[in-house]
RNA sequence: GCCGGCGUGGCGAAAUGGCAGACGCAACGGACUUAAAAUCCGUUGGGAGGAAACUCCCGUGCGGGUUCAAGUCCCGCCGCCGGCACCA
């Protein structure tokens, strides 16, 4: 294909008209305030999650959504919105760093280089960015913004009275350091001694490090904390007015993982009452044993002498178990019987306590009461250890084994013959009366672990002296990252940072926070500097965020459109929305939700059906589909694959495909002379369309539009396609029609369109300014339909025959037409008929017998 | 295990409960050409019958159901993909 002609010069006008929209700032969006800035008009601000800039540059699975928002910003521009339409770099993180101890290189150039590669991929596409508002999680401004958001964390708590974050100068208690947004704990981490840094869980695999395979252990570090928890109900119920996909909303609420239950307290023989949570108070009569996660603070206090021993060693053996080999679920219970007892409140039974890892020490109060007859995992430990099980909720139908669903209390004393729901109520009223127990909730959300052991990040504006910490003066920041030629892990707990001792040194008395943010941290918060990307006095101007994110009056507050991948739906859509929570409760944001709709584009899969991997050599790169079939081509074939949300393989067939189309567009208007040069066709004149003609140009009008609601993009190209068949099909062509097409066409294959209208405006009128630059057009629906439609007749639901018949015919009129048409009616002769359904405007079923 | 999503021609896919397969790819036939490529025109779900115009039957993962009418709605399965995974 390389070597082949083209079937138009894309390569010659592509570049070109790239090149002048980026010299007349055609995507420029002015800021309110800013000249040129139009209050009147309305805004759309369609964003795309920015990339991380890897050094294998751009893949053709990025441009997916990068096209999408770009085909609905320039058709929002052409209706008239003021469009927010930016792109940036998410640009800290792990895998610069990696590189960068591999060669030798600061991860500040290889990034930079990176940026390069992919603004330029990025530009080839032909996406109407508006670069002067790029941002850089890196740069030093905005590191500054970043800094400045986690002081306001820090500086900030969670009021439980008004259920709102507000500044810790509100808070009254003694400690104000145990209530901040932004605090300190001892948490236990996977530390790998060889590689001599902390991994993520996901980088350890069978308690061994992913990379090398050395051991990992758990060990307790002093590490920073974000207190989402605080967040978890609203966080879960600002998900109900999102136009998000429910799917996405399911994932983050499972997430969340909010659960109704309560607090029951057992006494245990000569010790301090325990304290467990239960979803099911209903079953406490059923309840034979007990169990502490093996690091509750009680386990060393109610152990027995002669099983301190067995105790201990089974406490130990879980410590150096890595969390998630302490998390699989289908391995065998364990646990070690403490030899204490406890008193059930209920019934004033003595059960035995255990202790054992399926009880996780983070979760309710990390001690469960054991019902063996109605939970799964009671049950299988019951069974192992031979402990009783007890029945006290009688299922609705006979069932075998454990039964965990609802059904109707037994030998449970007072709630004999309650259903669930009932019991649950009365046990707990009956709890709380007798002050043992109370109602509660609980969430499976735990803070968020916000400090890394990393060079590659944003440094904390946080510095410790005797022991405590404090916030640096805003007008210290931005805190840059000192400048290390050695950057590597020190092969002790101390992070790098480190090394950098004059940077360390805050001053005599005090020392900068070692630990750097997460790769979260930056792309928390980037839209809203789009917003607002060069504002010196504030993270986002009040007047920005008024206009791009809205008032708060609307339903529609913060980004109208994100598009990105499923891959997020968790952790940077939390963070953001608590982020973003947290701001607008401090008065920063006039929206409390950041993006009111999000789409989900499908992976692009390689041409074997396969996900996309260097390892496996399906990688598609954008850059070779462009250079063999252009730009245009490239993103309506990214658009005409299938729906945007569904996963699909890459096919360059496919690509010739939509590469045909649109010389087929080009030639509607161009026509090649003996030279091989492109002049205007001949054919194309000024005269009125058919009727044909005009009608399929107005289904198409129609059809586009629509489909740009629903972001069906490949049902609206397919009709392009009908609309250009319609229009080759023709000797001379109506400039009108042309015309109008190319303006539909402009958001997907803004090039070519650009091109051809300059093209016509040299010798039609009408083609002033540019193809983008023209209103939307209308469709008119009495143009729609021809005065006649063809209708089916039926027999018993299958088609019989068909019919011409008036468009407004009624149903008499269609039962009348079928019953004269002579071969239809044949097919009826003899029997008889039982009911008649007429469809104006579709099809006519006879219902016969016999 | 639990929770989602998806199963339609040779392929990517269309289809407010109303003609299944629009549009594109591939394939085949024709026109143009010395020839090929490109382009243009046409055919193309499967099967049976017919010389032919045409006629009939089957068909949206499988099995039931609702309806005059089901890819679409309901019930029960199977398969693939994704998420969570001892959260009491």
């Amino acid at each position: 294909m390389a070597s082949q002609r083209k079937q138009y010069p894309f390569s010659d006008f592509e570049p070109k008209w790239q090149q002048r929209w980026a010299e007349s700032g055609a995507y420029r969006t002015p800021n309110p305030g800013d000249e040129g800035f139009d209050p009147g008009k309305p805004k759309y601000y369609v964003l795309d999650m920015f990339p991380y800039p890897s050094g294998a540059g751009l893949h053709v699975g990025h441009p997916e959504g990068y096209t999408a928002t770009d085909i609905l910003a320039r058709h929002h521009r052409m209706r008239g919105f003021n469009v927010l339409h930016p792109m940036g770099w998410d640009a800290f993180g792990l895998p610069a760093e990696q590189y960068a101890v591999k060669t030798g290189q600061h991860p500040a150039v290889t990034t930079a280089h990176n940026v390069g590669q992919f603004k330029t991929q990025l530009q080839r596409i032909g996406f109407s960015y508006d670069w002067s508002r790029e941002v850089n999680t890196t740069s030093p401004d905005y590191v500054r913004w970043t800094q400045w958001i986690f002081l306001q964390i820090y500086n900030s708590w969670f009021n439980p009275a008004t259920n709102r974050a507000e500044p810790i100068s509100t808070y009254t208690g003694s400690d104000p350091d145990s209530v901040r947004l932004a605090y300190v704990a001892e948490m236990p981490v996977n530390w790998c001694p060889e590689l001599g840094t902390v991994l993520a869980n996901e980088e350890v695999v069978d308690g061994k490090s992913e990379v090398g395979g050395f051991p990992v252990e758990r060990r307790p570090m002093r590490q920073w904390m974000l207190r989402i928890t605080a967040f978890a109900e609203r966080l879960l119920s600002g998900l109900d007015g999102l136009d998000w996909p429910e799917s996405i909303k399911l994932l983050q609420r499972n997430w969340i993982g909010r659960s109704n239950g309560a607090f029951v307290d057992f006494t245990p023989e000569g010790g301090d009452k325990i304290t467990v949570y239960t979803t099911r108070p209903d079953t406490l009569f059923g309840a034979t044993y007990m169990v502490l996660a093996p690091e509750h603070p009680l386990v060393a206090r109610i152990t027995s002498a002669d099983q301190r021993t067995a105790v201990e060693e089974y406490v130990k053996s879980v410590a150096s178990k890595s969390e998630r080999d302490r998390q699989d679920a289908s391995k065998e219970k364990t646990g070690v019987f403490t030899g204490a007892f406890a008193i059930n409140p209920v019934n004033g039974e003595r059960i035995p306590v255990w202790i054992a890892d399926y009880v996780l020490t983070g979760y309710g109060t990390g001690a469960i009461m054991a019902v063996p007859a109605h939970d799964d995992r009671d049950h299988a430990f019951a069974l192992k250890f031979g402990l009783p099980i007890i029945q006290v909720v009688q299922p609705p139908s006979p069932v075998e084994g454990c039964f965990t669903g609802d059904g109707i209390a037994v030998n449970s004393g007072i709630l004999d013959g309650l259903s669930t729901a009932e019991a649950k109520d009365k046990i707990t009223a009956w709890l709380e009366e007798r002050g043992v127990g109370r109602g509660a909730v609980q969430f499976k959300l735990r803070d968020w672990l916000f400090s890394r052991q990393r060079y590659w990040g944003e440094p904390f504006p946080i510095v410790w002296e005797n022991g405590s910490h404090r916030a640096i003066p805003e007008g210290e920041l931005p805190v840059r990252l000192p400048d290390l030629d050695d950057f590597k892990p020190t092969g002790t707990a101390e992070p790098p940072l480190s090394k950098a001792e004059d940077w360390v040194r805050y001053s005599d008395t005090a020392r900068r926070e070692l630990n750097t943010m997460p790769q979260w941290a930056g792309s928390c918060w980037y839209y809203l500097r789009f917003c607002d990307p060069n504002n010196a006095e504030r993270f986002i101007g009040r007047d920005a965020a008024a206009y791009w994110l809205g008032d708060g009056s609307q339903k529609s507050g913060g980004v109208d459109l994100y598009v990105g991948g499923t891959e997020h739906a968790v952790l940077h859509l939390l963070y953001s929305r608590f982020w973003h929570m947290v701001l607008h409760d401090l008065g920063h944001l006039p929206t409390p939700e950041p993006f009111q709709r999000l789409v989900n584009q499908g992976i692009i899969l390689g041409t074997d059906g396969q996900k996309m991997s260097k390892s496996r050599g399906n990688v598609v790169n954008p850059d070779e589909v462009i250079d063999d079939y252009g730009a245009d081509a490239f993103r309506l074939y990214e658009m005409f694959m299938g729906p945007l949300e569904q996963m699909k393989p890459w096919s360059m067939k496919g690509v010739e495909g939509v590469y045909r189309f649109l010389a087929r567009v080009w030639r509607l208007a161009m026509h090649e002379d003996q030279e091989g040069r492109w002049q205007l066709s001949d054919a194309v004149a000024d005269i009125p369309p058919t009727p044909t003609q005009l009608r399929v140009l107005h289904a198409t009008i129609k059809k586009v539009t629509d489909d740009l609601s629903t972001l069906s993009f490949n049902t609206a190209i397919s009709q392009m396609m009908i609309c250009v068949n319609e229009l080759t099909a023709a000797e001379r062509r109506p400039v009108a029609g042309l015309r109008t097409l190319l303006i539909l066409l402009s958001p997907f294959a803004p090039h070519i369109a650009e091109e051809l209208w300059e093209h016509l405006g040299r010798k039609f009128p009408g083609f002033e300014k540019g193809a983008h630059a023209q209103p939307w057009p209308v469709h008119d629906d009495s143009l729609l339909m021809d005065n006649e439609v063809e209708i089916v007749l039926q027999i018993n639901g299958k088609v019989r025959e068909k019919l011409t018949v008036p468009k407004d015919a009624s149903c008499e009129q269609l039962e009348a037409a079928a019953r004269a048409h002579d071969k239809f009616s044949a097919h009826l002769a003899g029997k008889e008929t039982i009911k008649v359904v007429a469809v104006p405007g579709k099809l006519v079923n006879f219902v016969v017998k016999g």
